[in-house]
RNA sequence: GCCAGUGUAGCUCAGUUGGCCAGAGCAGCUGAUUUGUAAUCAGCGGGUCGGGGGUUCGAAUCCCUCCACUGGCUCCA
């Protein structure tokens, strides 16, 4: 038994001595490849390249071009990080330093000693110098007793907490240079590769992710072979800081904060507000088509409303305190959610099986306390408004009712040009079951209800434990923005809890009463929200249809403003909405403007056009697009919507 | 809420060992210009330097506190 057999991802196979490390295997294919391997994934675990093969293995090469060697890049950067943290700060310690999505990062304890972003550049220079010296990552398996042994005299308390959690035999170290860790790996060979580093912020993070535990500093970074690929990389990050809906939004005059009004409460401009306007007729159409009932409920409930609903003793405490009468001193609690007052609305009056389903809609206003360090632009808002409704129906048109309500948001989803997201089946956490309410029953009722509905129509999903709302589990649709953070935007629910607290009834075939199940659904989620992610998603370049101005028609001298006004009132009738730039400045300066303010359509008119009869059609963002009649021009619109 | 940072005119920023009346560009207003595909010229107005308190002969600058914002963490009905 001296040779092993290795087979490769495309099914070859071939012979090796036994102990071949993955990079030997490399070597031995070619030394060019050997030079970019940076891990190796054998019989489906990612292991170091240089550890070696003890028995017949599946082998993939891992290089910057896979996921997993990507990481492995990552996760070795971060012990450099730690490495040159260590040499510039002494007796710094530190707790866990994995990769993520794009790049790493380590959590230090730096003492009395704060790091701030201006320690960054130096940290980057020491973590350069250090990668220069290709110090190899060093695997070493250690007995439990060694291991805290060496962290004690180490005096670094993290680690040794994660010790502790850990048992004797599958404790490994790994050392490049001085700095030794506590680590299961894997990682790249030696630290040569890491040629280009970035750090990017420091942040405050609890230990262990507990708010009660000690706070550290969070390192960001990312890493790449190539400078050219970091240069990228951040060319990326530039980009996303352009399309940031919180500064489009300022520049556009969309929608504004003010200190005086309150954080974290958005006040709409006359231009997001048509945008929200038109999103808005939108689903009420479609909801229209689809038998919802439009509803309007007050903005403030009773403090027994939600102590029904169980949000009272949920978010009593979180949520903005109550009003109260002045007289009587009844309290009154700012509606978090729609779904108490349109419970309500059902029990209004018995109902028959044959008034089934119910569905009640409505743009409903909701007010809910967010921690000050939450808020952010539209998308973490304390006031914010939900494309709500409420399905109430029988058992047997929950699926029924799932899946319209599910092909109701994917065309919401496809129209607004998402092709990106995700569908999250959010499930209650089974270890933390006294988070939620309702019976075992019940929850599993619906939980089957939602899997069952997206296995019918092929959705794929993935499932998150312990994201479930407290009442019933959800179908969330994640959406990514531009800086890559994924944003929960529709949301459906079955709920069979909250039919039971407020006793809702029809009475059935059977002359019996029966409860009604009920489904929560938010296509767009809130207003605020899909429209800061729809912002960063089209740049401010709005689609046609819900831009709020189409057209700017712009003069060549005011000569031809009689012209540009009679173009103006027939666009009107032809249904496009635009503007008339009158100002007596060059038609380069009028055109510059439109640009910056992303009007889809700049109308140049001189003499040629009024002689014509005719308009000179600019695209934003492309240029000239020929002359055309205002009929034209308008069908050309029409198509392009 | 927690850690770190930021806050000067509508916007972007200068003013960085405490020291004459706090500056610029853009935007705004007024006037001139009547212009052919990304910024015409000139003049004028505009700031209790985020709020409050303190140190000092003297504070945009140093200290305390509150507010808002930024990056994360925790949370998110």
């Amino acid at each position: 038994m001296s040779e092993i057999t290795i087979t490769f991802p495309d099914g070859r196979q071939k012979a090796y001595a036994i102990n071949s490390t993955a990079m030997d295997i490399a070597m031995d294919i070619s030394e060019g490849l050997a030079r970019n391997v940076l891990a190796a994934k054998v019989n489906g675990e990612v292991w170091d390249a240089t550890r070696p093969i003890t028995q017949d293995a599946e082998l993939a090469l891992l290089t910057w071009r896979d996921k997993e060697g990507q990481s492995t890049f990552w996760h070795s950067s971060a012990h450099l990080l730690a490495e040159a943290l260590e040499a510039l700060y002494p007796g710094v310690k530190f707790g866990i330093g994995p990769s993520i999505d794009r790049g790493f990062y380590y959590d230090v304890d730096t003492g009395d000693r704060s790091l701030s972003t201006e320690d960054l550049p130096k940290i980057e220079q020491k973590m350069l110098e250090l990668a220069r010296n290709k110090s190899v990552y060093e695997r070493r398996e250690v007995t439990k007793a060694d291991a805290i042994a060496y962290f004690e005299e180490k005096g670094d308390e993290y680690k040794l907490e994660l010790l502790d959690g850990l048992d004797d035999g599958s404790i490994t170290f790994y050392q490049q240079g001085d700095f030794v860790d506590l680590c299961r790996g894997p990682h790249i060979p030696n630290t040569g590769p890491i040629k280009a580093v970035k750090l990017l912020n420091v942040a405050g993070a609890y230990w262990r992710g507990d708010e009660t535990r000690a706070q550290m500093t969070r390192i960001y970074g990312v890493s790449f072979p190539k400078k050219k690929e970091l240069d990228e990389h951040l060319a990326l990050l530039e980009e996303a800081k352009k399309r940031d809906h919180r500064k489009l939004g300022a520049e556009l005059e969309l929608f504004m904060f003010s200190e005086k009004v309150g954080a974290g409460l958005p006040i709409w401009l006359p231009k997001g507000t048509a945008i929200r306007q038109r999103l808005e007729d939108f689903m009420k159409a479609e909801q229209l088509k689809r038998g919802y009932t439009p509803v309007i409920t007050p903005h403030i409930g009773k403090k027994d409303l939600y102590v029904t609903s169980g949000h009272y003793e949920k978010y009593g405490e979180d949520s903005f305190q109550p009003i109260t009468t002045p007289r009587e001193g009844e309290e009154f609690y700012l509606k978090p959610m729609n779904c108490p007052h349109h419970c309500e609305i059902y029990g209004h009056r018995p109902k028959s099986y044959k008034d089934l389903p119910i569905r009640i809609a409505e743009f409903g206003t909701v007010y809910r306390y967010e921690q000050s360090g939450e808020l952010h632009g539209l998308t973490r808002v304390r006031g914010f408004t939900q494309d709500d409704a409420h399905i109430f129906c029988t058992p047997d048109q929950v699926k029924g009712e799932f899946l319209d309500v599910l092909d109701l948001t994917m065309h919401v989803v496809k129209k607004l040009g998402f092709e990106n997201f995700t569908a999250q089946i959010s499930l209650r956490d089974p270890k933390n079951k006294e988070k939620y309410i309702g019976s075992d029953e019940d929850w599993e009722k619906a939980e089957a209800a939602i899997i069952e509905a997206t296995q019918e129509v092929g959705l794929e999903t993935v499932t998150e434990l312990g994201e479930a709302a407290f009442y019933g589990p959800k179908l969330d649709f994640m959406i990514q923005d531009a800086l890559g953070r994924s944003w929960q935007l529709g949301t459906i629910q079955v709920d069979y809890n909250l039919p039971k607290r407020f006793e809702l009834e029809y009475i059935g075939a059977d002359n019996e009463a029966h409860r009604p199940v009920m489904i929560h659904r938010a296509p767009f989620g809130s207003m605020e929200r899909f429209i800061g992610v729809l912002i960063e998603h089209c740049a401010g370049k709005f689609p046609l249809w819900l831009t709020p101005e189409q057209y700017s028609i712009l003069t060549i001298s005011d000569k031809y403003l009689d012209y540009a006004k009679e173009l103006k009132t027939e666009l009107d009738s032809l249904g496009l909405r635009g503007i008339l730039d009158q100002r007596a400045e060059k038609i380069g300066r009028k055109i510059r403007d439109a640009e910056v303010k992303k009007i889809p359509f700049m109308l140049i008119v001189g003499e040629e056009e009024a002689s014509a009869q005719k308009v000179s059609v600019r695209r934003q963002g492309e240029g000239d697009k020929g002359s055309m009649t205002a009929e034209e021009f308008a069908k050309m619109v029409e198509e392009m919507s």
